[in-house]
DNA sequence: TATGAATGAGCATTCATTCAT
DNA sequence: AATGAATGAATGCTCATTCAT
């Protein structure tokens, strides 16, 4: 299913096609959903991929098994990435830095990908590849490393550092289109400060771990319907 | 609750239902945006609320003027509490620690309030009306204040505070529907550790005034319409 | 239920009252079936007659009555009309002249009483009402004098009068809003010069009576409901 | 049938359905237009083609785009036909009459084309199109022509005769559903004594050009948007 | 296999009519 | 009796997904 280089070559011709066609469709997606976020018609991201939609929906069933398949390949990426800074880094917390603000170069994507309007979710796929349980091992370590090394607080976990993460890549006002390039940067670096060791203050809750972040990430709508006449107050607190 | 002065008490009795159906609609809004985003569908609010279609268009000519009336009442209160918590905090910080903290209680209106996906946007909105000036304003002090005292770190302005807080109030993560409802917390507090004097990193690029921030709230989609008939890939690069 | 003037005093007070809203509420219809067409949201003509919806639906059930109510008043002020003319005029064709060209004043009630968009019809009401057969009575006896005395062409009857005026009437291109108000006797003037002994042409068809005309102001939609697989052509001609 | 020149006979083929259902479209709304105004639900349309919605959307973004499109191709064989008028007829009165007449062909459409309640109109599509300028030219020639010959009456434009011409061809009264097919011709012969050369009366007003027409045609509702809060009565008077 | 046409459910919004106050 | 709030059916239009070519 994913053969990769030494196929026959009678197959490996068409196939090289479809592949393109994947690809393409993949690239226009990806910019189109980091545009203008992950509803747009699929016949837009067609267009923008030069198939027709049949083609976009030979390859991918349906929008959520699209949008999963770029999580996928966003992960690859995020995963790569982080490799080659824990191998390179000398200590956790560098690493841990280097990966952060790398992975900016997949800010947009990821940005889609880890959360978004339509509840589709990076994790939730991910968590059925082995991709996403390989980020998470390597995530887990650095943050167990950092902190054995004192460069990490004490009271934070994978989860926590993820959900910050998440915050600001989701955040569209982190993002100006204009010239200011380095903001994602600036807030990056802000919320480092907030997992630098020591915290300067006591956190309620718990330490998340990746685990615990998981089970959030839900299908399309996060509510469930509901008819109630009227009484009860959802906002509660 | 809100019966202007001079009326007798019975009078306002005719009232009275459309207020509680106004009121009802506003809950059930607030609620649903909260948890599924501003794109519900006007139906399931208006079911939520346990009036007709009809009923909440009456209230609201479109989905534009509800978000911004609960945007806008969202606002008074926050402009409210951070008055209060102004008032009665000895110090800048404190106050800030404060009204960050204490407006969790306005934490689902403001995330969708601040920011979203539909666009609309409360400082949109707000900005045409006084009580965004007024918080702007008593938040730009507050930062003035704070960074004077020496408690707030100096390379900060009220839009990166804003910025950070929308990050986390907009992400979904960051808001379980289980117990634990300390979450949020957490993560402001994170926040503010990471705005405390003195920044432990250089921070990339400069200061954000709100001023810098506004324009970054746009409409509906926050890419831009593209229409390209065929190759160009926006991505690649 | 139609009790005209001696009524005890208790009671015509309120309907006094009751009088004028209904007066109120059909002069209102009245200018505005004339500017926006007879599809005017009834709480509209609510709004401009200073009256709830719930005064106007008491007077009127629905909107058919109310549009036949004005057509009817409309046909008592044009009959009134008609009978002045042939009073006052020395010949047929002379009252003919006046009746037509004064009705002008009528022109947009008439405009759309007589026939509409909606379907709703004067004739069919008035069918039912004596006013029409006055009025019916009257133009047929004007036209038979006329043609009596060689001014009106033989190969006419009052239905033709009727159909030639309402498409005037009914067209709005005949009546600018600007200053030139001497159009719609422009117009009406023509169809005079069309109508005058002797006709220059033979006229297919066959002179319409009152009756032939009658039947085919039909009710709210002319055609019938349709389910064609596609098929059929009906245009025919 | 309209197969461009240089593709292989086969080839036309896929387009073929497409096709057919365009054109089975546009019969539909031709006749439901013609029969019950142009403000027939696009859902009825669609049934009646034989297709769903969406097919119909996908033709024709909205009904504006289809009403145009109606309007256009009915202003084409209009054309044509008076071409065929001005070239076959020996003198001007004939082509003109030939074409009123004739163009009898394409009265239902012209009905709701040339103006309608619905505000659509053929003369502002052609306005944008040449057709219209063609049209406009011709009957303009043909109006000072036969003014020049003597059978049209001098004291009339272009203007007028479209007036006329409109004001029947509006007019449900003239369009009998029943056998009387010639109804139609007999207004048109009617309208074409009162433009007959001399005429009998000294018409109010000026003669109207194509341009002095043009304007009337005004979108949506002919009258203007009122919303007066309450009193004021613009009838009254 | 690629294409793009067709389908129809879904959602926003309007407005006639009913009904509680 | 008057008011205007509530209702919900109707309608335009969009878009995910299916399917004929």
């Amino acid at each position: 299913m994913d053969n990769p280089a030494g196929t026959p070559r009678g197959t490996g011709r068409l196939r090289a096609d479809a592949r393109r066609n994947r690809d393409l469709i993949i690239k226009a997606a990806t910019s189109l959903f980091a545009e203008r976020g992950l509803d747009v018609p699929m016949e837009d991201i067609a267009r923008r991929a030069g198939v027709g939609v049949g083609t976009l929906y030979r390859r991918f069933p349906d929008r959520e098994s699209l949008v999963t398949a770029i999580a996928e390949s966003t992960f690859q990426a995020v995963l790569e990435r982080v490799r080659t800074a824990v191998a390179e880094e000398p200590d956790a917390w560098g690493a841990l830095t280097r990966f952060l603000h790398h992975s900016l170069e997949l800010r947009l994507s990821l940005r889609f990908s880890l959360s978004s309007p339509g509840g589709y979710s990076l994790l939730r796929s991910a968590d059925s590849r082995e991709a996403s349980v390989g980020l998470a091992d390597i995530l887990a370590e650095l943050v167990r490393r950092a902190q054995a090394e004192g460069s990490l607080r004490g009271d934070v976990d994978v989860g926590d550092v993820l959900i910050l993460l998440a915050g600001i890549l989701t955040s569209p006002h982190a993002f100006p289109n204009d010239g200011r390039g380095d903001m994602p940067n600036r807030y990056i670096t802000l919320i480092l400060d907030a997992l630098r060791a020591p915290g300067a203050s006591r956190l309620p809750g718990r330490p998340q771990s990746f685990a615990d972040v998981r089970p959030f990430l839900r299908a399309k709508h996060q509510g469930v319907e509901d008819a109630e006449e009227g009484g009860d107050d959802p906002v509660r607190s």
